[in-house]
RNA sequence: GGAGAGGUGGCUGAGUGGCUGAAAGCGACGGUUUGCUAAACCGUUAUACGGGGUCAUGCCCGUAUCCCGGGUUCGAAUCCCGGCCUCUCCGCCA
């Protein structure tokens, strides 16, 4: 959510960042319903200021001339439930457009239409070259028995699968290891819960646009979440946090249910984007400064970097731009890890930065030095998303017997294993 | 799922129609006293929005807020209705 004040102030900037973001949005609807909403709370306002002053000398007044001032305050009510009912109509097309406003894009932030122009920052790591042919990691997964996609089919539709046997260890195994490894940063770990208030999608910007992608339960008006940022992000919702107990730096592993509306006959293939996986989420608060933001946005994405290092997959960092940010996002850095399989690098990771927008939104404020109340800002990134990842492991782990080399990082967690090799 | 109790400021806790944005206590902050600390004493101690004022901060005026939303009333923390949440007991259960 933006600031009323700045869009009233200066709504070109807001247009022209729109505009950048490629997201439609009625600003003229907004400030005209925001201009007659002031309008009608200023009326009210002084018809409140009468009422109260009225109602004091009445509570003075005796006899006939009592029974005249409260008659002549009964027509002044009226106009005051007209004014009230104007205010109670207007409220929620406001805050409905409130909403739907883009967060303006960091000037650092490349302008481009869509993911073909985000800009490349680095490239990490060498691209294995194959002295045999490699197969895919469903190839791969199917006959070792770790992967089973028919059977999830059967089971949930589309887009499932079943880990089974060692590809179930080296997932937990994955995700084990990045829990550890955030923890030893000084993360404070947490589970959270994954189907969660509408509100709560609402504050961290996944609802309402892009309700389409959550699985509803809309009997308790509540709904899958599709990331851990979004409980661990709204965790502090509606508190008032201590500058001195900033930064918040929390670490969570969720499933992360979506339903991936619109995206009929993408990415069929494989694990790639399927409608649950697990994942393990990093999340800071941080206070409302915009260079900290900048360093903190480094730390997640090194936490990151560090991840992918340790299974020693090639990856590179992407500067996402204009057109590719989410509504709320002020810059965004996607790593990308090499599938060999798609022959090209895949998103793995996305790490974002959102100043203040998730925490008006959500109401996060903490108390300044000086004494004064400030919004947060929220930061977020993955750092490690499985199965996903499973296409590099396995593809660039693989054998020319068809086994499937164990990253040795990952050997501690899977009780020694070095090989999976079909008997497992 | 059944039956009860309850939601007041940072916390505890008064308050059943106007004098209550809200007693008292605790905590916190500032000050006095004081070898230091402690104690004692004095003072301060919500937020949002609108308006005024200022170079700006301080500031001044108004409105709203005692879980949320409606209603009754000239006037609601207080009365009525609905919702949400918490707690206790019983039942069920991973």
């Amino acid at each position: 959510m933006i600031d009323i004040k700045l869009l009233r102030a200066n709504p070109d900037e807001y247009r022209q960042a729109a505009r950048a973001k490629n997201i439609s949005c009625d600003l003229d609807a907004l400030l005209d319903v925001d201009r007659r909403l002031l309008d009608a709370q200023r009326e009210l306002q002084d018809i409140k200021t009468a009422q109260n002053k009225a109602g004091k000398e009445i509570a003075q007044l005796q006899g006939p001339a009592k029974q005249a001032a409260i008659a002549q305050m009964t027509e002044l009510k009226k106009r005051a439930k007209e004014l009230s009912d104007t205010v109670t109509e207007l409220e929620p097309k406001f805050q409905e457009l409130m909403l739907l406003v883009p967060q303006p894009a960091d000037p650092e932030v490349p302008l481009g239409r869509d993911d073909t122009e985000n800009v490349e920052l680095r490239r990490v790591g060498e691209v294995r070259k194959f002295d045999f042919t490699p197969k895919d990691h469903i190839e791969l997964g199917t006959a070792l028995d770790i992967i089973d996609v028919d059977r999830g089919v059967k089971l949930a539709g589309s887009r499932n699968y079943v880990l089974k046997g060692a590809g179930a260890l080296m997932h937990q195994a994955i995700l084990r290891l990045a829990l550890d490894q955030m923890v030893a940063k000084g993360y404070t770990l947490m589970t959270v819960p994954v189907l969660v208030n509408e509100s709560v999608m609402e504050g961290t910007g996944y609802f309402p646009v892009g309700r389409d992608q959550a699985y509803l339960c809309e009997r308790d008006a509540q709904a899958l979440v599709g990331t851990a940022e979004v409980p661990v992000t709204a965790y502090h919702c509606g508190e008032i946090l201590a500058e001195a107990d900033l930064p918040r730096k929390y670490v969570a592993l969720s499933t992360c249910f979506r339903r991936e509306a619109g995206a009929a006959g993408k990415d069929t293939y494989g694990l790639y984007r399927i409608h649950y996986f697990d994942k393990v989420e990093q999340v800071i608060l941080g206070p409302n400064d915009v260079s900290a933001s900048k360093a903190f946005h480094q730390e997640i994405l090194r936490n990151s970097e560090d991840m992918l290092n340790a299974l020693g997959l090639p990856y590179r960092v992407v500067n996402v731009c204009t057109g590719d940010l989410g509504q709320g996002q002020v810059q965004k850095f996607d790593i990308e890890t090499w599938m060999p399989s798609r022959g090209n690098y895949g998103e793995t990771h996305s790490a974002s930065r959102f100043y203040e927008f998730q925490a008006r939104r959500l109401n996060i404020r903490y108390r300044a030095a000086d004494g004064s109340l400030k919004f947060c800002h929220t930061l977020n990134n993955t750092v490690i998303a499985s199965p996903r990842v499973l296409i590099p492991v396995l593809e660039l782990y693989q054998n020319a017997d068809g086994s499937v080399t164990v990253p040795p990082a990952l050997r501690p967690y899977m009780g020694g294993m070095e090989r999976i090799t079909g008997r497992a």
